[in-house]
DNA sequence: TTGTAGGCGTTATCAC
DNA sequence: GTGATAACGCCTACAA
């Protein structure tokens, strides 16, 4: 069924089904009528795709993220049905792609929707602001908008939300100290995008107390409960002062729970322990993990509503900042 | 730029460009050099839409799915990154619409797909078989091949991937059993559309045993630890013979596990519990919590196969039925 | 090997 | 108020 099928039926040209079908005025009320109950009667569905041809706007966003499947990130994936909630809203659809973390994943992922004609695209996920990347956009791109989380690119067309995680990992040591914690421990989950900025985070709140707190860093721990045990076994043979530990992933961090627990270490009287995401998981131990809140749902939504304000021509906000908080429970 | 452009800058015309492009014979080996070296050197981007226009194939698949936010949904997800790459890995890309889970949404959702004109559609999540979706599929889809996933119905066009919930719940209880108890009770959460079945196999488990096995059923459980929380405590109340609890979601007999400890109770030794999912958090509790495995993951895999099957002409099954699994762990 | 013409389903422009 | 007609970008007979 066509608008041409229609018109035949109606005895009227296909731009009069047309007019109809957008709401348009200029056409009489018993035409519109007559062709209102074929179109109900035929059960005609509008073709977007080629009204999209025509019109020049797809309604559609692409999408992108990036998941480990297995890797415990079901957490970071929670924004995406809010996001895709709030783009419904508006008329648009969700293009979903799924990349690798490789480059030449993403850049790949970029010409698909490309391809596709979105309206606009949101990377969302551990994305980061690589020149590869930057190249595609302007290649591909260059007058799509284009919102990325959790990073910039210092283009006309992108824009960027991002969530302050150096600050955050500072606001995490201060608490901690101020917890009376003062030989602290980082552990940074492996093929973490951010790896440098949370460790810079660390490391200022630990700069500021000149020399009374001291902090040793993990990198590359397994994500997952295995990788939190093994690298606490380890910081406990190396480091047994310790008093104080943060873990990039809360995962990590109930998997160091476990461990220390098992060494009849109290938490969080011996040793205060803190995660990062606040994640459903850190409801679920005992104690409650405290954990520093990455604000996905926020960030999301901030991502969706900036891309709004491009797409429907209001004043839009080339970069902000969102902060983390901490949610307290019971490890500290 | 469109293949007309680049046939101009050829001095060609665009029926040649769009050979190249298709990689379709009946192009001179200079011809197609040339063009190719254009296609580079401009960036050009094939328009997949109008492609599909013309080719009447969007190569999407349009992917339905019933989340609802915040209430700890993040495991029915887990698959869809799963089916969005085997999907990608043949040239699909998905289309993702979060429905609600009234009819009326579902509809909606469905009627949205079809005016993308998308190649397939996959109902992932707790849908159910209802008479409303099946007059949608018949209105909006009558041709495209729809995959269902935990349902089914009798149409055409219509596949279904089916998870085995009676039968798993029929081995819950055995399971139990073999365990030496006697008096179960079963909490099924609310908004569960498969709470019927689930009981069915609940009550098929005990009734086997003639009376030496009595069971008894909460339903309307809120989804959260809290939900788990109050109805153990009304459990204990009302049947404090209770030596057995199998909850239809992981979360919930996570607080049932909580209250049981507080209340004194051990677990497993004077009540086995089980959840339903085999979820993350079955990971992290203690004791770790023996959960049925609903074969997420799997069943995903699955639709997305069967969808292939028909869309790549090779004979697909209509209807397969996945059996759940008991992930054994420390609550039993 | 190459080009022309028509079609995919819609919208927009301009006559009448 | 209504209807041709030409886009939109691509594909595919069919003709040359």
């Amino acid at each position: 069924m066509t608008i041409y099928d229609i018109a035949k039926l109606a005895g009227v040209s296909a731009s009069s089904v047309s007019r109809v079908i957008n709401n348009k005025p200029g056409v009489g009320k018993e035409t519109r009528e007559k062709i209102l109950a074929l179109l109900d009667q035929y059960h005609y569905s509008l073709d977007e795709t080629a009204r999209g041809l025509s019109k020049k706007s797809s309604k559609t966003i692409g999408v992108l993220i990036s998941v480990m499947p297995g890797l415990h990130s079901e957490h970071s994936i929670k924004g995406l049905f809010y996001m895709e909630g709030e783009l419904a809203k508006h008329g648009y659809h969700c293009l979903l792609v799924n990349t690798g973390t490789t480059d030449g994943e993403v850049v790949e992922a970029i010409s698909t929707v490309a391809g596709r004609r979105v309206d606009g695209v949101i990377l969302a996920g551990a994305f980061y602001a690589t020149n590869v990347v930057r190249r595609a956009i302007e290649q591909y791109l260059p007058q799509c908008p284009v919102v990325m989380i959790n990073g910039f690119l210092d283009l006309p067309n992108v824009y960027g939300v991002g969530i302050d995680e150096t600050q955050g990992l500072e606001m995490g040591v201060d608490f901690l100290v101020r917890k009376g914690r003062s030989k602290l421990a980082l552990f940074i989950d492996s093929r973490r995008l951010s790896a440098g900025i949370i460790r810079r985070g660390f490391e200022n709140g630990i700069a500021k107390y000149r020399g009374a707190v001291t902090g040793i860093v993990y990198e590359d721990v397994e994500r997952s409960l295995q990788g939190g045990r093994d690298t606490a076994a380890l910081l406990l043979r190396e480091h047994p002062e310790t008093d104080g530990i943060i873990c990039a992933v809360d995962m990590i961090a109930i998997g160091v729970l476990d461990y220390l627990q098992e060494m009849g270490i109290d938490v969080p009287g011996q040793v205060s322990l803190m995660g990062e995401d606040n994640s459903n998981y850190a409801e679920i131990c005992k104690p409650k993990l405290t954990s520093l809140d990455t604000k996905m749902v926020e960030s999301n939504l901030m991502a969706v509503r900036t891309l709004l304000d491009v797409l429907e021509q209001r004043p839009p906000c080339h970069r902000v900042m969102l902060y983390m908080e901490i949610a307290e429970r019971g490890t500290t």
